[in-house]
DNA sequence: CAAATTCTTGACCTTCAGTTCAAATACTCC
DNA sequence: GGAGTATTTGAACTGAAGGTCAAGAATTTG
């Protein structure tokens, strides 16, 4: 009953993610949301309450499909240290083809709000707790189907990588592609 | 000739450098500058011209203390592998040390800033490179010395050796002491 | 001391971020 | 069609950020 909203809040979400990740959470104004969205400011406010709990669900967005795309790409066929080595590669890739690097909208977040805001740092810590999981458990297959050394620990070498990958796309805001890659395969060294 | 300052400008931009490092370029108010630094934000404007050039001197003050810290540092006495571990953990430990850690101006910055301020860019990337030399060299100086296998790339070792210390300083922002230290660890395997 | 110069103070101004709200609009059910 | 409900729109409000300026205060020079 009631007007039909004229808009899919879950598209408004993923278009709210872009610009937050584009601009940083400081940097995006109700406007700028406004124009991202095709949706009025009032609007926005109706359905979402605030730009704060606007930003809450397109972190939350950010971290399903980050989870996704991880676990599918880490699990395609060949060996931990391919795969690995190709999720690394295709994130700096992305971020590279674009106009401006963006980087992780985690790791900006990390940056921008820790500290200040106790919940987007837990969901921060979340979303790099779950990759770090994926990691390991890609690492574990690998030592399974006998293409990593046994002496390895999981656990370590994903939070090393975890580590890296968030070094990387803060590298990638002044550094060139080759280097970015001689980074990837250094870290990969211990696989 | 004239009334003199009755503040020294460059305590004041040490001042600032501070509050810019714990609340980012845009979380800083030029009534936060006032107040970090004891002098009115007339005074500020009338000494500084604006708050862009004012953390302007304030990057470049970050990058000059921190290559004193890093050089100093990583030539103390013993291999390279001791001498680097340290200075990471040196680093690890003063942010965790903090109520709340702030990471390094240096990458905050480049986050922040990176794409939309083509100057802050510039001075971030002069930072990294400084410091990747600088571990380059103590790389090289452990060859000289036998504590470093001689096939080690010196230059791919410090790049990706800087790039770790930057995800360190945004983990640190999420995670413990032990974790961070396992990481350390694992990224020194390599020398 | 007067003149010239430089710095300080704090009020003031403009712009915009973040939000709220009243009125208008679009829909469903009876 | 009218009642009731939900959404949209844009105007309007509040507060603060970033910066400017006129007046006065402190200094050196003559």
């Amino acid at each position: 009953m009631g007007r039909p909203k004229n808009f899919d809040p879950d598209v408004a979400v993923a278009q709210a993610m872009e610009t937050f990740w584009s601009k940083g959470y400081a940097g995006t104004s109700p406007a700028d949301l406004a124009e991202a969205t095709g949706v009025g400011k009032g609007s926005l406010y109706h359905t979402f309450g605030s730009k704060r709990e606007l930003f809450g669900k397109a972190l939350d967005l950010y971290g399903r499909v980050g989870s996704e795309l991880t676990e599918e790409y880490l699990n395609e066929p060949g060996t931990a240290k391919e795969r690995i080595r190709a999720y690394l590669t295709l994130l700096v890739e992305i971020d590279l083809s674009l106009p401006a690097p963006r980087g992780c909208l985690a790791a900006n977040t990390a940056l921008e709000l820790g500290g200040r805001d106790a919940e987007a740092t837990r969901a921060v810590q979340r979303m790099t707790d779950e990759t770090t999981r994926l990691l390991a458990e890609r690492v574990r297959k690998g030592q399974r189907e006998g293409d990593v050394a046994p002496e390895v620990d999981p656990d370590v070498q994903a939070h090393f990588l975890m580590n890296t990958l968030i070094g990387l796309r803060v590298t990638t805001r002044t550094h060139e592609s080759p280097v970015l890659r001689q980074i990837i395969e250094t870290a990969l060294a211990g696989l």
